[in-house]
DNA sequence: CAAGTTTTGTGTTCCTTCCGCTCAAACTAC
DNA sequence: GTAGTTTGAGCGGAAGGAACACAAAACTTG
């Protein structure tokens, strides 16, 4: 239920409203905030003025425009004053991240994942142990937010179960609890599939900047999905959605490895485009990059592989225009690199299996953000409570200074 | 842009949070309304008594409840005050309804639409006749909020142009601004796709009352889809979100009437169970209603082609599960029919083709509705202006009083 | 049946927050 | 340098809900 609303919700979403703007749009001036907020010069003044005074934002001396009038000063965030911890769960790798408000990435590593599984505590041992190796040093864990985590599988958001990740071979894996555990800091850890935030760090800084309705199709071993649906990313009931490597394409293809017949993944994924290359279907990411060279290179088998995915892929994706109605698709993964090898035999497909009119309004293009676009997300939505309630910080500063001097 | 807030915006919020909730919820007292809004008894006295002073809401006596404390007055809206006329242009049928707040039906009308195709302007004149038929006859201009109306295609929802509707032979109609006109009422006509509001009004009135996560399926001749994410109808970047029918499931299938190849509607359209059953595939309603009475009566092969059809049902059910994660599946239209005699098949096949989590989470029901869905969605889409903004209303009584002193 | 208990309506005062207005400051243009 | 324009600063006002005190209307208990 809506909850009833108040002054006090009032100053919040203002607040809220000038940070996100702040955050999304990068720094901007004072008037620029008048705009777009809708709100008057003094509001405008105070707001900024109490995100000054708790560290959050800056005024910067104005940047002359040649425009008449009285300038007016420059407003940031300040990157350190609010971060996130991101990490991610690849399939070939594992990452940390520490990202500030704004956006601004403060430090970043990553560490080969060799296939093959290992329990999830090892995990997770590794990945904080890379905020080890971050150039910047471990952050400071007051200033940290929340911990944003992106996994190659199935994730309940609620409480950062991992339910099953086959490329891992995780099923039923507190993720989130084990992470926050072993952090051992008291702050929220926020488990996400990859794709879902894949296309969440596409639509804040990647190829879909300022596009409300993106689908994200990403692949590697396996095929997942990531929705936005006017701006916001379908989760679905419990986080599952956006499994659109398992929709059945073909009644008498191959068994996937999730059990079933025919799923889109099995003609689409890694291991399809090697066996069409001639390989065996679990040759490793080394084995992909050959095929990609040997068709640039001009081999003709690489080459019809290649095509023959991207038709493949074409009539899925025109399917799912046909049910999202996105006005951009972005391919993430090996499908970022399939693109501009395959890029007319996708559309063709594609063209061939949409209505007109969902049709004619829809992009596709390659992501923007590669691998990074995963851990990235993951720091957006570790961002958001910060975006949501700016002023849950305030207090912040002055309880570490009154914890320090007692 | 989220604009700035202020005081105004919280009272708006606030009313239409009450409203929202009886519109919702039906009747209930004040303290109830406390609990619900989490607002002080003194708010929800001023705002109540503002809906009761514009005739927007009345206060009964309360119904004694046996406990101890002053009794809370039943707070009712009063579905005359303000109310949607809603119009459907469906396969078979056209119709027509008027539906006051707390989603009281005050009349309805229906008609038979020869299948065939007819020019829009006729289909206007026809629909807007049908308003005369009402048992409570022609609304009062006045108390119209807006026009709801829901079309069997393909409809751009910023303006109401019909893109595509098959079914008619409709191609860039201008639905929308065809109906104003006629009417001559200075008030919004929106028109939406026949599946969305059939999921809306599932997820309002009929099998859905609670679930925010929903795929609504809707099969006739053709086959749409509603989606409920979180609440909110999926409508994609232009309104044509949800058009499942013609996701691809068979590269070797048959020709759609869309120009693709191997659409699922071609396998689980009415055709496709006529043409199981041996019959033609445009052979009209009764050809089906004779399929479903004949399975009913033992014929083997009208079993048969009922099961068939569930089974291919199921399979692309599946797929979509996969995608959404829905909490649940309505089947609407023909398939609420199929559903009693194909329960078994549709299920055995979704959960083929489902990774386990989505589907230990989902039922498949058929609609409650039936064939009023979208109609009944319809007039909801249209009472939303004044849920979200009840205020609007506030000078509408003095000024029509004004008007008529004057 | 009367006194006590509980819950809720009524009405006043207070607090929070933003708007509107006036004046001053900082820039451009001629 | 003077006029024009845009913006910051600061103050008073208005809007709206919360908190509080009190009254009213039910039930409970002996």
């Amino acid at each position: 239920m809506d909850l009833g609303q108040r002054s006090e919700t009032v100053r919040r979403a203002n607040l809220s409203a000038i940070v996100r703007t702040l955050h999304e749009e990068g720094p901007q001036s004072r008037s620029d905030l008048v705009t777009r907020t809708g709100l008057t010069r003094s509001a405008i003044r105070v707001l900024v003025g109490e995100l000054k005074a708790a560290g959050l934002a800056t005024e910067d001396r104005a940047v002359r425009h040649g425009r008449p009038g009285r300038p007016s000063p420059e407003v940031s965030l300040v990157a350190g004053a609010a971060v996130a911890v991101a990490f991610s769960i690849g399939v070939d790798t594992l990452a940390a991240a520490v990202v500030g408000m704004g956006g601004t990435l403060l430090g970043l590593s990553r560490t080969d994942r060799p296939r093959g599984h290992k329990v999830a505590s090892a995990v997770v041992d590794d990945l904080v142990s890379l905020l080890d190796h971050l150039p910047s040093g471990r952050p400071e864990p007051e200033t940290v937010v929340a911990v944003g985590v992106a996994v190659a599988g199935l994730v309940r958001s609620r409480d950062g179960l991992v339910e099953n990740a086959p490329n891992l071979g995780w099923t039923s894996v507190p993720l989130g609890a084990l992470l926050a555990a072993r952090l051992g800091w008291s702050i929220p850890v926020v488990v996400r599939n990859e794709s879902d935030l894949g296309v969440l760090a596409e639509h804040r800084r990647g190829a879909a900047v300022g596009i409300d309705d993106v689908l994200y199709v990403h692949g590697e071993v396996g095929v997942g999905g990531g929705v936005l649906v006017d701006g916001r990313p379908m989760a679905g009931a419990a986080g599952y959605a956006g499994e659109i490597g398992h929709v059945p394409v073909d009644a008498n293809g191959l068994l996937c490895r999730c059990g079933a017949i025919g799923c889109w993944e099995t003609q689409i994924g890694a291991g399809a485009i090697l066996a069409r290359a001639g390989l065996p279907r679990d040759a490793g990411p080394e084995a992909l990059d050959d095929v990609f060279a040997a068709a640039e290179a001009g081999d003709v088998v690489a080459q019809a592989a290649i095509e023959t995915t991207g038709r493949t892929l074409g009539s899925g994706l025109g399917g799912l225009v046909n049910t999202f109605n996105p006005r951009m698709v972005v391919l993430g993964g090996i499908f970022g690199r399939l693109h501009p090898h395959a890029q007319q035999a996708i559309w063709e497909e594609l063209e061939r299996h949409t209505l007109p009119a969902p049709r004619a309004m829809v992009r596709v293009v390659p992501a923007k953000l590669g691998v990074d676009a995963p851990l990235l997300g993951a720091a957006e939505v570790a961002l958001e409570s910060v975006l949501a309630d700016p002023a849950t910080r305030f207090g912040h500063r002055a309880r570490v200074a009154q914890l320090a001097s007692a």
